[in-house]
RNA sequence: GCGCCUGUAGCUCAGCUGGAUAGAGCAACGGACUACGAAUCCGUAGGUCGGAGGUUCGAAUCCUCUCGGGCGCGCCA
């Protein structure tokens, strides 16, 4: 029941007829804009039609408003009234008995309410986290985690088929250096004098992973390592933080479809085929030694570098492969999410993901970092220094869906400040449990209703009309408005929008529901009430499935 | 030095890509439980939207300059 959709049709049409009539001058209608007014006096919804089109038709836009009312052709009923205001916007009244559809709509969709086929057909992955397997999830990770799967939630339920990556960078030096760490940690438990390399991973998961190689039977490595045991140790070191890296984002309720390995693009040759793909392509030459690959074509700074002189390839060219292989695979989109101190790079796959020819497919979102802070005071987030807070602590400490929704109330391109007692201490004024207690309070209303023995009747439309307080046609409104958000924050990417809807959602509510009692004598309207709050706690379960935050019957 | 992100109430942040009188949550202050869950509600106070120009009917939003914060500028990953 696309309420926008609708009057917008009703415009364009009713100023078609005014240019037809003679009474309006133009070419083509310009862009106009139809949106939810802001102030009650504003009515219901508001176009700036009559301006954008005032310069056009050369007449003050005041008298193009009123031409376009004069042959407006709303159905019955629709419109309670329409007016010229301000330097010329024209406000609709939509009539109450309009808005009662929308509990119709849900009783007739349940759960898919909200839901959408605005991308029917179109595969899309997103790919998220992919952090490095050298040591466990720290708060930012989880940051990126919240958002991404949000995201894939989101577009999932507008339709698109969604399928969730973590690549796992597992070729180069760094499983080298991990298998040292290992080693050094090892030697150091064989009661060795050695020095812990500087570039070693520092943090304490490493010792305890020494330790637990050793408990598990394996041999500790002698005084002299050769290059394979290094490499042997750092598999295997990869291996068991991977699986720890699952687990927490398991808990923090997480899962991917796809773990791709970048070992897997050199057993496939992809890496190779991406090189022959771009040379077909003319976008490959020699220089110094080394192969590079024309980016500034492209528009980034300058030529990037995808075969060293060494022989080696570089990480951009494991990553040209890995998209190239991506699109191949029949993703019409993907998006990949990156922590901005990543963002340097972006141009540069970008080159490439246009060298390929997949133009205008990929979208990289940076998430901006968090800036962790106990107490006001801030945590230190070095993986390597090992002084860090985890995922895991975070979970633990704050819970999981408070933690995500604290990370999805921020813009992706905004810094975070996530102070770990606040957001615990805050726990009974939180918004995450404000929400969540409105979903709470609905079950209990309804289960109040069963222990006293009333019981929710057959849906019956004729009763709506018993909903006139302005608590209800607030919370109508916003219902009925859930829908198009949804897919507004698909098209941008956004999913705080619904964490700020559900928020606000909520707040009407409860203050709807402190200052009327949904179970009365007055069985119609009792039955009346049942079936809008029942509305209310389908799209706030809704919504916090988007976010993955659960939608508890009882706290 | 160059590039990207950012600056909105005391604090943390929204502001639907240019709309009408800039919002919310904390914190502060004052009220509301013998009634479906007080993890709630009602009210008060709090702002030159970092600053200066410009674009136009109209700017927190777009452009230029400027100041402050974050990040990035490898034949590293």
């Amino acid at each position: 029941m696309h309420i926008k959709k609708t009057i917008r049709d009703l415009i364009a049409a009713s100023a078609e007829r005014a240019r037809a009539a003679g009474q309006l001058a133009f070419d083509t209608l310009p862009a106009f804009e139809v949106e939810a007014a802001k102030h009650p006096e504003h009515g219901d919804l508001a176009t700036n039609l009559a301006l954008v089109l005032a310069k056009q038709a050369r007449r003050p836009p005041r008298q193009v408003a009123q031409a376009i009312i004069d042959r407006l052709a709303a159905p019955e009923g629709m419109l309670r009234k329409v007016e010229i205001a301000g330097p010329g916007f024209i406000n609709f009244f939509i009539a109450d008995a309009f808005w009662y559809q929308v509990i119709t709509e849900i009783h007739r969709l349940g759960p898919a309410y909200g839901n959408s086929e605005m991308g029917a057909g179109v595969k899309v992955q997103v790919e998220f986290v992919s952090a490095n397997p050298t040591g466990p999830l720290h708060i930012g990770h989880g940051r990126g985690a919240a958002l991404g799967d949000a995201l894939a939630n989101l577009l999932s339920a507008t339709g698109h088929t969604v399928e969730r990556e973590y690549y796992i960078n597992d070729v180069g030096n760094q499983i080298l250096t991990l298998g040292k760490s290992l080693y050094f940690r090892l030697r150091e438990l064989a009661g060795a004098a050695v020095e812990f390399p500087a570039d070693g991973y520092q943090g304490d998961y490493m010792k305890d992973l020494a330790r637990d190689y050793l408990a598990a039977g394996h041999a500790a490595p002698g005084p002299e390592p050769q290059a394979d045991d290094l490499l042997r140790l750092g598999r295997y070191a990869g291996d068991v933080i991977l699986a720890g890296i699952k687990h927490d984002l398991d808990d923090f309720g997480v899962t991917f479809d796809t773990w791709f390995s970048e070992t897997e693009l050199y057993r496939q040759h992809l890496v190779d085929q991406g090189f022959a793909r771009l040379k077909e392509l003319g976008y490959l030459y020699e220089a110094d030694g080394a192969l590079w690959f024309k980016a500034t074509e492209f528009g980034d700074e300058k030529d990037r570098v995808v075969r060293r002189r060494n022989g080696a390839t570089t990480y951009f060219a494991s990553d040209v492969a890995y998209h190239l292989h991506k699109f191949r695979r029949g993703f019409d989109r993907v998006v990949d999410i990156w922590g901005a101190d990543h963002h340097g790079y972006a141009p540069r796959l970008q080159a490439a993901a246009q060298a390929l020819g997949f133009t205008g497919r990929l979208q990289v979102i940076l998430v901006q970092l968090v800036s962790l802070l106990r107490q006001g005071e801030p945590v230190a987030m070095t993986t390597r220094g090992g002084a860090f807070v985890t995922l895991r602590e975070v979970i633990d400490e704050v819970g999981k869906d408070a933690a995500r929704f604290i990370f999805l109330t921020r813009r992706p391109d905004a810094q975070l400040e996530f102070d770990l007692e606040v957001a615990k201490q805050q726990s009974s004024d939180n918004p995450v449990y404000y929400v969540q207690y409105a979903h709470a309070r609905l079950a209990s209303v309804f289960r109040q209703a069963a222990a006293q023995g009333i019981e929710v009747e057959e849906f019956d439309p004729a009763r709506f009309s018993r909903l006139t307080l302005p608590e209800e046609l607030a919370i109508l409104k916003m219902l009925a408005n859930y829908p198009e958000l949804v897919e507004v924050a698909a098209r941008h990417l956004e999913p705080h929008r619904i964490t700020y809807f559900l928020t606000e959602l909520a707040a009407q509510l409860h203050s709807y529901y402190y200052k009327h009692r949904f179970i009365s004598d007055d069985v119609e309207l009792t039955q009346a009430r049942f079936w809008l709050v029942s509305g209310v706690k389908t799209v706030l379960a809704h919504g916090l499935g988007i976010l993955g935050v659960e939608a508890p019957e009882t706290m």
